[in-house]
DNA sequence: GACGACATACCAACCAGTCGGTATGTCGTC
DNA sequence: GACGACATACCGACTGGTTGGTATGTCGTC
């Protein structure tokens, strides 16, 4: 495999998205923007992308594999037991609140929200990343599932995108209240509910009473 | 109190941003959208306005009164019991998830996503709106649990927030696949909670078993 | 020279906002 | 009621700064 970049220009472009698309959203983003965070010029910019449509659609891309690989080197997954790992990813993510707003907010849950109606390859980009995310929270889930709650009437994989609805739309109080105290609540929300679909309390343990949430 | 307007030319320009920044978010509406959709002229719109933030702070403002007043005369209201009349709320939001995706999600979480670090007026009309709705839910919620959990660690305020949080994520979910049925599942998980917050079975009874979520 | 990776200069379309103008409404005076 | 002065509501042409994109130039490598 090519690892060894010579140039990094078309890397730097798409870290400079990480930064301005949260700050500002796709349509406040300007070319220019991204060249000024990248250290490059337009020629720079038009020689790796087609357009600020191809941009955006590789941006969601690159966040998708970013973040993939990060939560993928989290230690969460070393936990033996699959609620367990669950409940950490909730616990990381609820970590992971640091930094100003846009530094710990995402990347595509700003975008689809402008470009849902009017960009539809952004938006399957975006949603590409959201739900390749999900999937990967719901295997950690249907293995729980069959241990602690195999009759409930809930899926996995919808378990699994309702943790990501409550994140994104934890992040959009965020940004309504400049802080992420409110987003850690609403996360500690989600935590609790997982914990009661489980029939897990506070200390750990999972009860057996019978019921099917 | 004159409400005799002979003129409805400024309702006519708030009533056309509720279709344009759905669609398009608040970068990329033009002034030229608004007038277009509304059936007049620039002359027109800055006649009402100073300008295009000024446009936006008022359009989210507007959003605020109509939302306000839909919920307010909505039939949960009539319920006596505080916990039915959350889960009635719950399901209000769920039986209003119609039409396109623009038509049932929300302007100012639309637009405080991208507005949030480079617009503060609008990040707060966005904020006071989001806010002002979720003070008007913590109501029935603060009722209902000092009735039926008065020893619960959350506070209805944070629950009431976290309701709009799935309620804000479930809508960018839906924006993400292009329809409600996401959003529907979402707000099923957060009545699952709900339920599971207060001990309320899905016959309707409500069970004390000494649990404090 | 060919090519890739950029930089710089330039372009044309775009768009928020301006401004002179017309149309309509209001009010006081006769 | 007629009239003039003034205010309000709106129109449409226009402005000028901005922005995505194109054309051309430069440089290093082979």
């Amino acid at each position: 495999m090519n690892t060894d970049i010579k140039y990094d220009s078309r890397q730097k472009l798409l870290g400079a998205a990480l930064k301005v698309i949260r700050e500002k959203g796709y349509a406040a983003m300007r070319v220019d923007d991204i060249c000024a965070e990248a250290g490059l010029t337009k020629g720079g910019f038009f020689h790796h992308f087609k357009g600020k449509e191809d941009f955006a659609v590789a941006a969601a891309n690159y966040w998708s594999e970013m973040t993939g690989g990060f939560f993928a080197s989290a230690p969460y997954h070393l936990l033996p037991d699959p609620l367990d790992r669950v409940l950490g990813y909730i616990d990381f993510r609820k970590a992971i609140l640091r930094g100003s707003v846009p530094e710990f907010t995402c990347l595509v849950g700003t975008m689809v929200q402008e470009a849902h109606a009017t960009n539809p390859a952004i938006r399957d980009a975006c949603d590409a990343s959201i739900s390749g995310h999900a999937a990967e929270v719901a295997k950690d889930i249907a293995e729980a599932k069959k241990l602690y709650a195999p009759d409930a009437r809930w899926t996995a994989e919808s378990l699994a995108l309702h943790t990501q609805a409550v994140i994104q739309g934890a992040f959009i109080l965020a940004k309504a209240k400049q802080g992420p105290e409110i987003a850690a609540d609403s996360i500690d929300h989600l935590k609790r509910y997982i914990e009661l679909l489980f029939n897990r309390d506070s200390t750990g343990r999972t009860r057996d009473d019978h019921r099917n949430p």
